[in-house]
DNA sequence: GACGACTGTGGGAGCGCTCCCACACTGTGT
DNA sequence: ACACAGTGTGGGAGCGCTCCCACAGTCGTC
């Protein structure tokens, strides 16, 4: 086809050796970047590489040197929360980017159900990569712990509690939620609301806590009914909205935790008939693409999802290589502000 | 650890054999589901598969059978309109959906840039997957002819020209924007406007073509400055819907090539003072997140992206096996009707 | 000048599978 | 009785690598 080695097959190591003038082991040893060969000889072998067009064989590697040099992205299929748009995309990118000067390849897999996550990790064993990215994970979900006996290095994203042990690459939701009401209390807004995720995700108790906080920090007491819960749903965030006007007619602001709840409070405030911003001013969380192309545009926190996915990946990287010892980075979140506040 | 196979190794097919009482051949035999078998013996080898939790080695099958289980599904990193929201996720969700009962594993890669793609050929040449999904081929993208010359079966999404010679799966994008306009009329619209994509993108092309033949179809001629071309950014939907008004102040709807070029048109109508759907309806394409969330939502036609993503799977599988034949499955599109029109 | 320590190097062994040939063993037809 | 096709089955020979042991050569040292 192109001339390379002989009749069909693409060239091995061992015509890479023979056309050098040397050993297989010699080959081997300059592909895998080692010390212990002499200039000399190293120029002659990649000049044999360069001329048949030599790739290693991936199998052949993988099963010689019993590792596989891929990793796992699990995906979390049938979840709204991951599969909306940008955090998927943007993970990908990221943990794209923090492999693309290695070798290592990246292998998708959508497991649902606790059951199909079961399957997965069995799955895992036998087809071995080398490590497991774990994206939104639950608390209660079995999958971190099966990978563990399985000794496979794991890196999740989102810590599961504040006590979460396994390694894991989270965003500052506390600072940021304080900083998205913080922004509000600058802006003049003084009967400030908020609409939480479900409680027992710890990032939505996290943002709770922000928001919290930057009150207190700011010298005003929580009042408990301006606080109503959501689910992340629009929907959610509709009935959130309508608890809170019914509750504290007279708020002018509202903090949601997530962007797509600030589209369900936004529709119950308009039913309201309150404007935005004048009357009620609308943060959300996420800065999705929901925030950029609502009316008004929504101020939103906006996560740094492709550097999680980079860190997630080079702490796996590095897990993988037997690094132990620290492994819990947080990453600063940032609002950006629009119209609506 | 489990209990399973000798100290730390995982069971191989050799012990599978001793256990069961039967020669390597046949316990691989049964493994791959070849005939052949005595019932007596695959229900025995069976047994002895569940008993040691036994997982063929991937590694070590890839590198006897010369073929991998992987294909790969490669994406244009940079480009905005591919990351864009839904349509990554949706067509992962696809390829997963087809691959899940199989043993075929799914290898995301990145390639933006023609050199990027480039070393990627050369790496997909280390025989590292058995096919390959494209997903957002542009004319004069070397991918495709790189490897058809390594002979790696190809599959892409979305034709690059009518005449379009490898496999593809495309969406029925003349039929889709034929029926976005035949909506526009039956709504009773007279003066129907377009704003295309870059008319060197074959399914831009399609997309006019459709609305051409709807109005010709209804006996209207198609007034030539009625039509704006735009390039799929929000930016360029503007700017061409601020030609139109001026071209043709008495439009009364108009049909975006994207949604994203929707939202900008919308942007101009607002700032012309015009009501949608009252004064101009509005109709997109993609059916986005930005449809459903722009105020008012946007009727939009939505491509089965999911279904394409399955369907490439199912056709790349086909050829990997050895098929020919007919390769360009065209999925119908449909209308979603929102308050926009 | 003999000895070890070190540096490069070659190549055997083996990773866990599939492929395929050889070999029972059965049954049928002559 | 014989040959002869058909079934299952066992196991050798690799697939293309890495690992590692053995060994040649070089140098410094006692």
């Amino acid at each position: 086809m192109n001339g390379h080695g002989r009749s069909g097959g693409r060239p091995t190591l061992e015509e890479v050796a023979a056309r050098a003038g040397v050993g297989r082991g010699t080959v081997s040893r300059v592909i895998n970047g080692s010390s212990k060969v002499s200039e000399h000889t190293r120029v002659a072998v990649e000049a044999a590489v360069a001329e048949l067009g030599y790739v290693p064989n991936r199998a052949a590697r993988a099963l010689a040197a019993n590792r596989t040099d891929a990793i796992a992205l699990v995906i979390p299929e049938p979840e709204a929360r991951f599969f909306a748009e940008p955090y998927f995309s943007e993970v990908v990118r990221g943990v794209g980017a923090a492999l693309a000067e290695t070798e290592v390849q990246l292998v998708l897999t959508l497991a649902g159900s606790d059951r199909e996550r079961r399957r997965l990790s069995h799955y895992l064993a036998g087809h071995r990569v080398d490590g497991v990215l774990l994206v939104s994970v639950h608390a209660g979900d079995p999958l971190p712990e099966l990978l563990a006996e399985l000794g496979i290095p794991t890196v999740i994203s989102g810590r599961r509690s504040a006590a979460e042990t396994l390694p894991s690459v989270d965003s500052d939701n506390l600072a940021g939620a304080a900083e998205a009401v913080r922004h509000l209390l600058d802006r003049g807004r003084r009967t400030i609301a908020t609409i939480t995720g479900p409680l027992d995700v710890y990032g939505a108790q996290c943002r709770l806590d922000g928001y919290r906080q930057a009150l207190a920090a700011a010298g005003h007491a929580v009042d408990e009914p301006l606080i109503a819960v959501g689910d992340f749903t629009e929907e959610g965030g509709r009935r959130a909205m309508r608890e809170l006007l019914e509750r504290r007619p007279a708020l002018d602001a509202v903090f949601a935790a997530s962007d797509v709840m600030a589209a369900g409070a936004r529709r119950e405030l308009r039913a309201a008939g309150r404007r935005i911003p004048q009357d009620v001013a609308l943060v959300g969380f996420d800065d999705s693409v929901v925030a950029r192309h609502m009316d008004p545009p929504l101020t939103s926190v906006r996560q740094p999802i492709e550097e999680m996915g980079r860190t997630m990946t080079t702490m796996l990287l590095g897990r993988i290589a037997g690094e132990t010892g620290e492994a819990a980075a947080v990453l600063p979140n940032r609002l950006v502000v629009r119209e609506s506040s």
